[in-house]
RNA sequence: GGUCCCUUCGUCUAGCGGUUAGGACACCGCCCUUUCACGGCGGUAGCACGAGUUCGAUUCUCGUAGGGAUCACCA
């Protein structure tokens, strides 16, 4: 595959929400499966609406998510002399014209021509203006073809045809001098050669009047794939009243990059029969051949089973590491307690967050649970106390608490008791943990290890009747 | 409303003229079992509709219906 160059362009008005995730993975992958480049492009031409704050976290989102890009952050407020001069040039050329009409004139035309059940475009007013009025604020229009089609190949939707007399002048530069979308984002792929143009399919409206303006300023016209949007459990556009749409949401709620890598790369694109994929594997496999045309509805509960099973087959150790910020955020003191990659390891397999994780390992910082009255009741009984006299004994006898010497010891005390499994392990999860702890019991001594095991056995027979 | 796009189980999807329409999530049942999970096995469930083309349509064409996107001095 030659070498590709895309780009992800996102307008920093809010923080990355999922779909923009996909598609900036999708672009991700195109460009590392060629060894082409990856560009970060800032649409921040709207001025007023543009944050710093968005950008930054943006810029955060993709650092989780892995996506390291080539060239940029590009801020396209850094490129105004760029599109000055290109405005200049078609205004020169006169594939553009000044128009003196007033956003309330143009906005008044609109609503009359709907009332009216006509299309709400600009009438061209200005368009063949001779005299042009002397001191008044002007936008820039873009003179478009009112003959004619534009037709394109797009590489997942395949061919796309629009009339260009469907098309309207469209501003390319405000009363104020900046300028608009449609216009810096055909400068700047063309000026960066960006090819193909990667990007939502609610951009296919406008991908008519870009070839357009390509052919004006004399470049070439990129291929486009437009990639279906990603909507709400009812078929709507994906949006907060879905839920949690921003990425680094899914992050504080104990979601790891790589399930929701796997998750957004998994809808709209397949690879056979194949669910989990790590990031090599969709370098390696990735094509936008293989992307599905319609869109498709975001499912939270396939995302949680791929986060579930990441976690489960994650290194202890990241896991550990991860642990930390959750137990924070949980309000867990870890100051002392066991080792985190051992609680990971104990808790990873019956985790499907990491806020699940936290939560669930919080008995084992907890030096002192409470017993409530029901588990009071259920295990801590009269019958028992001598269960747990028993496994403590045989536990003492244990120089080092492992998995080995563990078991040795719950077989010695069932001998002993008489007793199965199930009736000795209960009350010692219960006298260990303060309830219904969900790690194996041999896993929550082992990881308490031997002295606290002990003491906290020890300490809960105060409470057997 | 105009334009454009889309349409296989509830959801994500495989399928690229002939299949008992496959997989995954979710759901249900059974097994495993020291709690809870994991896991294993099995099951329910789908080609929107109507015409064509063809020996034969889920697959190709055209309609219909439904859904979505877009019609800004936002991107």
């Amino acid at each position: 595959m030659s070498k590709l160059r895309v780009r992800f362009a996102p307008s920093p008005t809010g923080f990355l929400h999922v779909g923009g995730a996909r598609t900036a993975l999708f672009n991700y992958l195109l460009a590392r499966k060629s060894g082409g480049a990856f560009v970060l492009r800032i649409e921040d031409t709207d001025v007023a609406r543009s944050t710093q704050e968005s950008v930054d976290a943006i810029l955060e989102g993709m650092h989780w998510l892995g996506f390291g890009c080539d060239e940029g952050p590009i801020y396209q407020s850094d490129r105004f002399e760029l599109y000055g001069q290109k405005v200049k040039h078609l205004l020169e050329q006169g594939k553009a014209y000044r128009c003196y009409c007033s956003a309330e004139e143009l906005q008044s035309k609109r609503d009359q021509a709907m009332a009216d059940g006509g299309k709400p475009r600009y009438d061209g007013t200005c368009r063949d203006l001779t005299a042009a009025p002397e001191g008044r604020p002007f936008v820039v229009r873009f003179r478009s073809p009112r003959e004619g089609s534009t037709v394109f190949d797009d590489i997942v939707k395949g061919p796309i045809s629009f009339e260009n007399d469907e098309l309207d002048d469209l501003i390319i530069q405000r009363t104020d001098g900046t300028p608009t979308y449609n216009f810096v984002v055909v400068v700047d792929d063309a000026d960066m050669q960006i090819d193909p143009v990667v990007r939502g399919d609610d951009h296919i409206n406008n991908t008519p009047r870009q070839i357009l303006l390509y052919q004006a300023l004399g470049y070439p016209v990129p291929r486009f794939a437009h990639v279906p949007m990603i909507l709400g459990p009812d078929k709507s556009r994906l949006s907060k009243r879905h839920g949690a749409t921003s990425v680094m949401a899914y992050r504080d709620m104990g979601y790891l990059p790589e399930a929701m890598v796997n998750y957004l790369v998994r809808l709209g694109w397949s690879h056979g029969d194949d669910e989990i994929f790590t990031m090599d594997e969709l370098i390696e496999k990735f094509s936008l051949e293989n992307v599905g045309r319609s869109a498709g509805v975001f499912n939270p509960e396939k995302l949680l089973w791929l986060n579930a099973h990441y976690i489960k087959s994650g290194d202890p150790e990241r896991l550990g590491t991860l642990l930390v910020d959750y137990l924070r955020s949980a309000g867990i003191d870890q100051s002392s307690g066991p080792e985190l990659p051992a609680v990971a390891r104990s808790l990873q397999e019956r985790s499907r967050t990491m806020v699940e994780m936290a939560e669930d390992a919080a008995f084992y910082f907890c030096s002192e649970p409470e017993f409530d009255d029901a588990t009071v009741m259920k295990f801590f009984t009269k019958e028992n106390r001598s269960v747990i006299e028993s496994l403590m004994r045989h536990l003492n006898n244990c120089s080092e608490l492992t998995h080995e010497s563990i078991e040795g010891a719950f077989k010695e005390a069932m001998e002993e008791t008489g007793l199965k499994m199930g009736k000795l392990a209960q009350p010692a999860r219960a006298a260990l943990s303060g309830g219904s702890a969900k790690p194996g019991i041999y896993d929550i001594l082992e990881v308490l290890g031997r002295e606290e095991s002990l003491r906290r056995l020890n300490r809960s027979l105060a409470f057997f009747s």
